[in-house]
DNA sequence: CGCTGGAATTGGAACGATCCAAAAGCTATG
DNA sequence: CATAGCTTTTGGATCGTTCCAATTCCAGCG
């Protein structure tokens, strides 16, 4: 296996000095034109590639972006990942992808090994729990890093977060579930004691208590298997229960296909409101009505944020709240009337 | 902004030379205790960190792998680059991911960006379509490519590729069907012309042929949209249809939401079968029957492939295909019998 | 023809690690 | 106590770029 050809290759080839290569490299203006051609010809006569780490050796930083998730396989982190990722790609950067699977001790690794291969920056959605000394870790080194989604360090000067405003996105879906003349409303999903979970939850509880309504919460797992429990969970010990908020649109659908289940589907009154708006809310049957949070929006906002705090040294400010919006399908309207 | 701290530094703040500092890196043997736990004390507090590129600025290669995938949002794909990840993370090799989207010229991109960044392998799920020179310039610099799910590149010599017996799968989901009673058995989904769709279409074409049965195909994209248009279409036009099988669960899905939208849900003898067994299969309602393609353990076999190769310099077979299992559930089972 | 000044090019010193051969420190031995 | 034979430690060269100061080139001018 051969040697990948080096600026010293071209150069020789060429016949002009490796510093002439380098500023054909950069595009510089001031090679006679002639020159780069020549130096142009002989790059792509010998197969060479830029060595982009040799290159950052002197000014450290590589042209990488981490970005660490605790949950992958989820669809909205996917989306989120997907539209960063090809964010940062435009403006040349690459990003490392890494899934924490939320287990505070790999995301420590994780961490670890993005900043030895010398991120320029990071972005996390960081597990729940005990994360270490990984935020203490990452402010000594200096990087900018942002927190999405996810707080994992209360400390925002440092490591500026960015997320949805949940509260009203939860207080409008059950303001609209009211109006559609539902008269008990739970809320489904999201484990309790999250600092999640209480931003999705405290919207609902705030209406439910305006209307001296009885609160109905079931707590567990953000999974479709949750809400295929809580169907059942519902049906049995509260049957005065027409309405659900779910913690997000994974349980909504379970909640659904658990109705199915138990042969309560559509047109029985019962309603329900997701939270998220994944693809599959839009196209499955019945469509669910959910809270929309532009996720690809998003996550471009979030790549301009540490493109301006990697490039330009402006600190995003601490904390942020994109709006979110309600999408009312079949899910919570009126139903096979 | 204070400069990194280096091996220079820990090394004079030790009392020692840049050498012995490596070597402690290196968890060489030959360091005395003693100097061993000075060196790291040294390392701890003055808060070094490892800078792996210019380490690997010698041996080429930084400990990175890419992943580049045509449609991130897919589920398959993002299990696929999920598992993929984490275990080459517990090897000690970071991934870069990028989403082509399906854009040729997007990939070409993206795969010039990972050679710069000096990626010691490269897992590629091709766009469909001209891919240009992109695996010419991949053969030129000699890292180790895998192909997955998708042939991009005819020359598996050079680019080993790896798939699911997807033929054996739909022959098995036919029967399946067929066995079940169904008597007129649709496919539906999966753009025509492309190798996979005829792939998972030639073994239900020869088991349809085996029992002298009429063949009905419905081409479209992948996606849970076409599924419903899908629907629509045969209960219209092909009445006589009484099982499908479908290009990917996601058409599937689609296909059974298009029923039920049209007031044909379960219990009408209608029967279908999926392809690659997304968690939503098993959890949905009516649960999906899929052919099974345990993607993640195909994702590990891929990760011990390409680390073999990169590692030990054993070169792939050039073609792969891993078995794929049926798994009956209630859509395509007697329903509400 | 010598000089000047801007444009174009070049050589050498970084960057932060690894690797290697050589030096220095240690016994243990004659 | 000199020396052989270990174990530890060390200095320099090296990887492929960029950056900077210095040099060369060349046209124009007195």
């Amino acid at each position: 296996m051969k040697r990948r050809p080096t600026i010293m290759d071209v150069a020789a080839h060429a016949g002009v000095s490796k510093s002439t290569v380098s500023l054909v490299l950069q595009g510089s203006v001031q090679v006679k034109p002639e020159t780069r051609a020549s130096v142009q010809r002989a790059m792509a006569e010998i197969g060479y590639v830029y060595n982009r780490a040799a290159a950052n050796l002197r000014s450290a930083s590589v042209g990488l972006v981490g970005l660490v998730i605790n949950d992958l396989r989820n669809p909205f982190f996917t989306e989120f990942a997907t539209s960063l990722q090809m964010t940062l790609a435009s403006h040349g950067y690459a990003t490392v992808i890494a899934n924490s699977d939320e287990d505070p001790a790999l995301q420590a690794k994780l961490v670890g090994s993005m900043i030895e291969h010398g991120v320029a920056a990071l972005v996390i959605s960081p597990v729940y729990g005990e994360a270490g000394d990984t935020f203490d870790q990452l402010a000594r080194t200096g990087i900018p890093v942002c927190q999405v989604l996810r707080k994992g360090d209360e400390r925002t000067d440092l490591f500026p977060f960015a997320s949805f405003d949940y509260a009203a996105g939860s207080a409008d879906a059950t303001r609209h579930l009211l109006a559609q003349g539902a008269r008990n409303i739970a809320f489904v999903g999201g484990l309790a004691g999250r600092a999640i979970t209480h931003e999705r939850k405290i919207g609902w509880r705030e209406v439910l208590r305006a209307a001296d309504m009885t609160e109905v919460a079931l707590h567990g797992k953000s999974s479709r298997g949750f809400g295929l429990q809580a169907a059942d969970m519902l049906i049995a010990d509260h049957p005065k229960v027409d309405a659900a908020v779910c913690f997000n649109d994974l349980v909504a659908l379970g909640l659904m296909a658990g109705f199915a289940r138990a042969g309560r589907s559509l047109g029985q009154g019962f309603r329900v409101v997701g939270f998220d708006d994944i693809e599959e809310a839009a196209q499955g049957w019945p469509p669910l009505s959910s809270v929309s949070c532009d996720i690809a929006g998003f996550a471009r906002d979030t790549a301009d944020r540490i493109l301006g705090w990697m490039v330009q040294g402006q600190r995003p400010i601490p904390e942020i709240r994109s709006p979110v919006r309600l999408v009312a399908r079949m899910s919570s309207l009126g139903q096979g009337e």
